[in-house]
RNA sequence: GGAGGGAUGGCAGAGUGGUCGAAUGCACCGGUCUUGAAAACCGGCAUGGGUUUAUAGCCCAUCUAGGGUUCAAAUCCCUAUCCCUCCGCCA
């Protein structure tokens, strides 16, 4: 969510520059409801103010013991209008909520102007592709192969879009998350950290799934009048960062750096074609999250840090790979700037994202309150917040499938890996 | 699942219809004293919103949340959530 005051008082700058992520601000229905939110809310409370002395004074000549009947005269029908201009106001003050929480984050200035994912501009690159001397295999064929890639009893048991592993396969994938959390935990200062795979409509609304990408998510208990729905966690982000939601965090304590492994459910509505072969698009997948609270004038710099901690685990695995920074026109709902890193995948002889990295600024931390207090500073201030996955394990598994195939359908083990393994270097 | 008891400021804890945004203590911040510190003493100390050049004033709201009663609600009524105790069940 936009500074309220901010998106109030430079109504036309911020839908120019959200018009560079695609996004049409209505500004003239803005302007109108702002104009008479101002107006009912003054007369609103002029008539509590004037409510509130009446009683204040009956209460006096009460305690005085003098006759009240003339003041109470004089409240008239005071209460009646009070409630009429009360139900007015709330209604407006609901219609202005719901379009602020639908307004998306503002590109940061560094993040280049463009109108979709063709426009994202590459930064770097790590590695050097290995060239086979034999037709490389999709991990599909290779999991398939070994017996480690199941997707037919999946589909039986469950649906498309679900797998299940096994063996060394699924070993290698177990590895793969518990390398990746000892890498952020010992060498990156990351807590590690256990979390609800279910959350409740304030935490999603909090993060910015909620209210306009309810249809990704997996709802396991409906919302009902008094109580809120449950839903599938689509990334750890959620729970992670809404650790903080309505918490005051000691400046002394920042920056907080929280790491999980974790399953993530995305119901993957509106995809139907895409990605469907593979382990690439999964209803269930799991992912190691990235999660730092950081003071505002640290954010972008740590958006580096958290990038480079997501990149590192790529290269201890040696597996080639590209990072680019989104586009205006490409970035999430809620980041004011995004680096996407990109694995090789030699069967599809491209890089696919395996990991998105965003500073999402305090458009999250203002939505669920999260903010820290600095030892000099009068009040709390919001925090910034940022995520990124360290890494996709699903995705880092069929990386390391593609690019360590031998000719034979075998997978040598990564280095790394192989500790994780009881010192397996084969997978055959 | 059954029975009962709770939820008040950073923490502890008063307050059962009217000058209560809320006593008191602790913590914290500033000051006096002191070579310095402690103690003692003095003062300050919630958050959100509106208006405004203003983190000055003024106004509104907030005692878990949402409804209700009333001229007036921390206080009375209803609902939800969470916590605690006992019983049952359970990894």
């Amino acid at each position: 969510m936009l500074d309220p005051k901010f998106l109030r008082n430079e109504l036309e700058a911020t839908a120019e520059s959200l018009a560079t992520r695609g996004f049409i601000l209505d500004v003239e229905r803005l302007s109108k409801l702002e104009e008479k939110r101002k107006s009912l809310q003054m007369t609103t409370e002029e008539l509590q103010a004037t409510r509130n002395a009446f009683s204040k004074s009956i209460g006096q000549a009460k305690a005085k013991g003098e006759d009240v009947a003339p003041i109470m005269a004089q409240v008239g029908d005071l209460g009646s209008q009070l409630d009429a201009k009360k139900i007015e106001l709330a209604q407006l003050l609901e219609e202005l909520n719901s379009i602020a929480l639908s307004v998306p984050n503002l590109p940061d200035a560094s993040a280049p102007i463009g109108k979709d994912e063709s426009e994202n501009v590459e930064v770097r690159r790590w590695g050097t592709i290995k060239e086979f001397t034999f037709e490389a295999k999709d991990h599909v064929e290779l999991g398939e192969n070994l017996g480690g890639l199941d997707f037919k009893s999946a589909v039986k048991i469950t649906g498309s879009r679900f797998i299940i592993m096994k063996g060394q396969v699924a070993r290698m994938h177990r590895a793969l998350a518990q390398f990746m959390l000892d890498l952020h935990t010992t060498e990156h200062g990351y807590t590690e950290t256990y979390v609800p795979l279910l959350v409740n409509e304030d935490s999603l609304m909090g993060t910015g799934q909620l209210p306009k990408f309810g249809e990704d998510l997996f709802h396991t208990k409906p919302a009902t009048e008094e109580g809120q729905g449950l839903s599938l966690i689509p990334t750890a982000e959620v729970p992670l960062t809404n650790i903080a939601r309505d918490t005051i965090i000691d400046e002394a304590d920042l920056p907080v750096k929280l790491t999980a492994h974790t399953p993530c459910f995305r119901s993957e509505a509106g995809s139907y074609g895409r990605d469907t072969r593979g382990l690439i698009r999964q209803h269930q997948f799991d992912k190691v999250e990235l999660v730092q609270l950081v003071k505002p004038e640290d954010s972008m710099a740590a958006l580096d840090q958290l990038t480079g901690h997501a990149e590192k685990v790529l290269e201890k695995l040696g597996l080639p790979y590209r990072t680019v920074i989104l586009c205006t026109g490409d970035m999430g709902f809620g980041s004011s700037k995004t680096f996407d890193i990109e694995v090789w995948l030699p069967a599809q002889n491209t890089y696919r994202e395996i990991s998105s990295c965003s500073n999402m600024q305090d458009f999250q931390a203002r939505r669920m309150q999260a903010r820290y207090k600095a030892s000099d500073a009068k009040k709390p201030a919001l925090l910034h917040t940022l995520n990124g996955s360290g890494l996709a394990v699903g995705r880092t598994l069929v990386a390391v499938l593609e690019n360590y195939q031998n000719e034979d359908g075998t997978i040598t083990v990564p280095e790394v890996l192989r500790p994780y393994m009881g010192g397996l270097e084969i997978i055959g």
